[in-house]
RNA sequence: GGGCGAUUAGCUCAGCUGGUUAGAGCGCCUGCCUUACAAGCAGGAGGUCACUAGUUCGAAUCUAGUAUCGCCCA
């Protein structure tokens, strides 16, 4: 139970201020961006959610991590645009308005017609189809909203057929009659990657085909019996002795009246079923290629909705699985079945509808690919695309080195049509004895345009140029493109960021960025995909709420360490809200003295300043250098770790512990000054990650003119004049003192706030050090409680008092009439021990001459130092416990 | 079958180009409501870096293999 005083009580409320600010920002325009030669441009283009989509955690990881770089290169004076967009997602938008009008009106979209179903999805996406948008606002994403596109506005459709066109005219569009990948849900053609392969417990199924000569059988084994209705032949291997006098002979195809060959072919496993395979060419990939080698006939046994058709003798208009059940009834009752084995296979289900995808033979458009994936290899090959991380680009070269043509023409309502006329009959039905026409406007009266659309992908492999109001020469595209990173996840990298690439050589010339962040995907705590029907998702949005967009943000980026996939357990929100709380506690320190309206400006030259003033602008320079190589190389959360401990461990728990005064009294103008200029730098270098807060305490501390915000502020620069080691290194030795103190307090039951004297004990060498620290004896009496704190060279012990040995220096704390001699022992003891420990690997290493001769001999002096340092710690802590006498065993 | 990734504190994870006395957050233990913050402060415990072999003066880090888990492709 908490027992604090709510009087006192000071908590961050984010609500209070993340709405205002966003809207401060999107009213002044702050995010538009325009072609400007004075700058350089910095592009994102984001990856257009679906229109029916709604956010979450990807999204919020995505949109945290592309904010932060485009929010970074803005203060850093580029030219920064983000780029938003919906895309219009085919078949989830189409299904998602076809659910609607059953549920609403109770008609399917036929019972309306094309042309007002067409509406009505419009209608929807007006309505409906931008509330993710809306979502991301509340994260706070700085895109450039005037430049969103849509994939189905006006022009992007333009240069979605203008591509179709081209591709068609330079031989790179084609259509043709192949086996394709058929959702009989949602009764359209698939591309390959839109198929999943999953592994099943199924079975395999022994049948016998009987011969047509009478004299026995041939068994074959199959995962889909239901497909032998279109068997066109039985194919085994030719070195297969069981079979070779088979070879040529024919068997009958039981439950039908067709006779059919045995064939020899290569491709058979001898060792797989009962080594003979059934042929099925209009229903499987690999039968459908050993069909075309040796000529056989193609039976398509199935309906689009994944019945079987009137090819299916006795099963025809039953569903594909139930006539599979009944199939193998037959089979059985007719002996033919022989035996049935629980079989571990693959099956292609639809990444979407989760259906099982049914090959069949089918006219569809192509896109000839491998002419587009050679430049986009190349360009990876050379390292003009960098993968960060790089092991992405194996996936990528084993992708398209290996690629296959694209299937784009999907059977749905929702999409860009494909260009393509038909002359037609008098009967107005295509005309298919004359040649079609490829063009984007009506060629001539009368034809008739392709029922299909493209392939939703076809639209937005094109998302980084036709943005930018490609295929008109317009000057934002002049100047924005190519773009600089593109920031997305690996579920995506064939669909999208490979096929990106192709288009962006080929009608561009150039890749559309030269960089690519692929980030991880986030799982829910037990590391599984977060899901609607597992219900472990995690709202983005709900948590906004609950912790505050800020708190989000830096937790994302805090965990999304290069790549891996992030196991999310929404308590890790907490790390972001009490860091945002403490920074914003932080403030009150020097911001309770600050006069309304007044300028803080630091006058002091750094020379002047107090030496943990000049430690903490080390501090802070030093880091600033850090900061931006780790986000030059898209370390964004090593960035970020830097700017927490920072904050929290160096400028909180030491630079104001010791700047604050004390109770009662007031805060030194200068020091304020120096507190401020330390938290502006501050919260510039966070706010690209905690845009909120940030904003919010910038406008605290100076007056500020209209539109002096720190999302446009420039990004702070090291200044290495203001940096000095020797001054890090002394406060570092006070720091190890005070921590010494502390400790040796808690070890002997001292309550932190009361007083003790102590002795420092400097070595004789080190004069700076020791008029540091009686310059300083005031950071021992803040931090430690330590008054009449005594600094002398060489130091006697005092009787009664605990050491604390720091390099080649002492601190004594007397502890009269508190110390235990045989605590104090034990505590030397293990002190001596760990050193002794250390001191001795480290002789180990020195006394191998191999180390000594062949290690850099920087290596080597810093082991050397390091023997120098323990032995004079270990001396003098001997010295301590031979102090305190011998073992009292009375 | 092929490829990739992971395995580091009780939990979740950092650890980059080999040289650290292996770090963080949470959790745990002790003491503190010390006038910025209990969403906090101070102190502390806790690790044979999955295993085996190798390379090297030196391996959490590089190589090979093994095990377990996960992903992708066929």
């Amino acid at each position: 139970m908490s027992s604090s005083n709510p009087a006192r009580r000071s908590t961050y409320d984010p609500k209070a201020i993340e709405g205002k600010w966003y809207k401060y920002w999107e009213e002044n325009n702050l995010f538009q961006t325009r072609p400007n030669p004075d700058k350089k441009a910095h592009v994102i283009v984001m990856p257009p959610p679906n229109v029916t989509g709604r956010l979450h955690m990807g999204h919020a990881l995505q949109d945290t991590i592309q904010d932060a770089l485009t929010r970074i290169r803005r203060m850093q004076g580029y030219e920064a645009l983000w780029l938003p967009g919906m895309d219009h997602a085919g078949i989830a938008t189409q299904n998602v308005v076809e659910k609607t009008l059953i549920e609403e009106e109770g008609k399917t979209r036929h019972d309306l017609g094309r042309e007002a179903f067409i509406d009505r999805v419009w209608d929807w996406k007006e309505k409906y189809g931008d509330i993710i948008l809306k979502q991301k606002r509340r994260l706070g994403d700085s895109c450039d909203w005037s430049k969103e596109r849509f994939t189905m506005d006006d022009g992007f459709s333009r240069a979605v057929q203008e591509v179709f066109v081209r591709l068609y005219e330079e031989g790179l569009v084609y259509r043709g009659s192949y086996l394709i990948n058929w959702c009989p849900v949602d009764q359209t053609a698939l591309s390959d990657e839109e198929v999943d392969n999953i592994e099943r417990d199924g079975h395999l199924w022994y049948i016998r085909y009987p011969l047509s000569s009478g004299d026995g059988h041939i068994t074959i084994a199959t995962t889909r019996p239901e497909t032998m209705l279109g068997d066109t032949a039985v194919a085994v291997h030719p070195e297969d002795e069981r079979y070779s006098d088979l070879v040529g002979q024919t068997v009958r195809l039981p439950l039908t009246d067709r006779e059919i060959p045995i064939i020899a072919d290569e491709y058979v496993k001898s060792d797989f079923g009962a080594g003979a395979l059934k042929i099925t060419p209009a229903h499987d990939k690999n039968d459908f290629d050993i069909g075309a080698k040796h000529g056989l006939a193609s039976i398509n046994i199935m309906n689009l909705d994944g019945t079987l058709n009137e090819e299916g003798y006795a099963y025809a208009g039953m569903d594909r699985f139930e006539a599979r059940k009944k199939i193998v009834a037959d089979l059985e009752s007719e002996g033919l079945l022989e035996k049935i084995e629980p079989y571990k296979g693959t099956v292609p289900i639809s990444h979407r509808s989760k259906a099982v995808i049914e090959p069949l033979i089918s006219r569809q458009w192509f896109v000839k690919m491998k002419p587009l994936a050679e430049p986009a290899l190349e360009v990876v090959r050379s390292g003009e695309v960098k993968f960060y991380p790089k092991r992405w680009e194996n996936e990528y070269f084993r992708w398209l080195e290996d690629i296959r043509d694209w299937t784009i023409s999907r059977q749905l309502w929702w999409g860009h049509r494909i260009p393509v006329w038909y002359y037609t009959t008098d009967e107005g039905e295509v005309d298919e004895t004359r040649e079609f026409v490829v063009s984007i406007e009506q060629p001539e009266s009368g034809m008739v345009q392709d029922e299909d659309v493209l392939d939703t992908w076809f639209s937005s492999w094109l998302w980084p140029f036709a943005t930018l109001g490609w295929p008109e020469k317009t000057e934002d595209l002049d100047y924005f493109y190519p773009g600089t990173v593109l920031v997305s996840g690996y579920d995506i990298l064939f669909f999208w960021i490979a096929r990106m690439i192709m288009a962006g050589l080929h009608f561009m010339g150039k890749p559309p960025y030269a960089d690519i962040f692929i980030t991880g995907m986030i799982k829910d705590k037990l590391g599984r995909w977060m899901s609607k029907s597992l219900g472990n998702g995690i709202d983005p949005l709900d948590m906004t709420e609950q912790y505050g967009a800020d708190a989000v943000r830096f937790c994302l980026t805090i965990l999304c360490a290069q790549g891996q996939d992030i196991k999310l357990d929404p308590t890790k929100f907490e790390m972001g809200r009490n860091f945002a709380n403490k920074i914003w506690n932080a403030f009150n320190v020097f911001g309770q003295f600050m006069e309304d309206g007044r300028q803080y400006r630091r006058t002091s030259s750094f020379a002047d300043l107090d030496l943990v003033e000049q430690w903490m602008l080390t501090r802070l320079n030093q880091s600033i250098v850090n900061i931006n190589e780790d986000l030059d190389r898209y370390r964004l959360n090593d960035a970020l770790t830097r700017i927490y401990t920072l904050f929290w461990g160096d400028y909180c728990d030491w630079y104001l512990e010791l700047i604050k005064p004390p109770f009662g009294e007031e805060m030194d103008e200068e020091k304020i000054a120096l507190a401020l200029e330390l938290f502006e730098n501050m919260l510039k270098l966070l706010h690209p990650f905690m845009p909120f807060i940030t904003e919010e305490l910038w406008s605290k501390l100076r007056p500020r003119q209209k539109g002096e915000v720190c999302m446009m502020a420039d990004w702070p620069l090291s200044n290495p004049d203001e940096v000095d080691i020797e001054a890090g290194n002394v406060f570092s030795v006070m720091q190890e003192m005070i921590s010494g103190i502390r400790n040796v307090k808690s070890k002997y039951n001292v309550p932190p706030g009361k007083s003790i004297t102590a002795t420092l004990s400097i070595e004789h060498d080190q004069e700076d050090l020791l008029s540091a620290m009686r310059e300083h004896d005031n950071y021992f009496a803040k931090l430690a409680k330590v008054t009449d704190l005594k600094v002398e060279t060489a130091a006697t012990r005092p009787p009664a008092s605990a050491s604390i040995v720091v390099g080649k220096n002492q601190v004594f704390v007397p502890l009269a009439g508190m110390i235990d001699l045989e605590v104090e022992r034990d505590r030397l003891r293990k002190e001596i021990d760990q050193k002794e420990k250390f001191r001795g690997a480290v002789e180990r290493k020195l006394q191998n001459e191999q180390f000594v001769s062949r290690a850099p001999t920087e290596v080597v002096d810093r082991e050397r130092q390091k023997e120098i340092d323990i032995s004079h710690e270990l001396d003098r802590l001997r010295a301590s416990l031979e102090e305190l006498g011998p073992v009292n065993t009375s």
